[in-house]
DNA sequence: CATAAGTGTTAGTGTTTGCTGTCGTAAGCC
DNA sequence: GGCTTACGACAGCAAACACTAACACTTATG
């Protein structure tokens, strides 16, 4: 699961696409349009993003507007996270962190403290 | 730089190696002893996480004792809050897109046809 | 219904990658 | 010196991956 995600993520042309995708929807045209491979490729890339949870899309047309989806990148972040905090905290932490953010960065820490655990985590 | 150290990351008994020396230095026979394969293919994988430096070697008499490298982690991490927040510094983001999105779909896709080529991606 | 535009899908190919098996090398022990 | 331990280095192989080329499908437009 994690594992497929990350492998999405490796790929230098998904991260790219991650990025045109990230604050706005673009075809796969459009998208096509910034590589110089194919577009076959990049959709093949799309379908790799959208099977992972990264992308979402939907049809408008007959053209399918892609867009990044924050969930999926929220739950890699956590997945990252807890690989290096040593299981510190949950999954659902990072979007109430990034809820709490809004209005102070320390109420966040502090929900992180309170959710967390022993880190005794002697592997 | 970046483009392998993810690449270091990804193979799943890299991951676990990484996790074995998190805390304690072992030997490469000893880290060989928690997988199935044979100890040159541990080796191998030892060999490219030290090129990346996310881990350091320091040879005992006959032994190799590898240890995780704290900063390669750090610098790791660094990168992808960057490729996340898009330094913008603001964690709630996110939030705020998806929903901003939904009513704004439109203005999105016309944003995106006027953004047109502005990066043609260099990873 | 026929045609064109916009994409996804499938088959096939070259390259990369992780594994095994064998050999070479450096450090301790007799 | 000769032997054992511990490890890396070098082919060789099989699976995975990203790409191209050709085809199929869906949606407007006449």
């Amino acid at each position: 699961m994690i594992d497929s995600t990350l492998k999405a993520i490796v790929e230098p042309r998904r991260r790219e696409i991650l990025r045109l995708v990230r604050h706005v929807e673009l075809s796969a045209g459009e998208i096509a349009d910034h590589f110089d491979v194919t577009r076959p490729a990049i959709s093949q890339h799309l379908g790799v993003l959208e099977a992972v949870g990264l992308v979402t899309m939907r049809r408008a047309g007959t053209k399918r507007l892609y867009r990044a989806r924050p969930e999926g990148l929220t739950e890699l972040r956590a997945f990252l996270s807890d690989f290096w905090d040593d299981r510190l905290q949950q999954l659902g932490y990072m979007a109430q962190a990034a809820e709490a953010a809004q209005t102070a960065e320390a109420a966040a820490v502090a929900t992180a403290r309170k959710a967390g655990r022993d880190d005794t985590g002697t592997a």
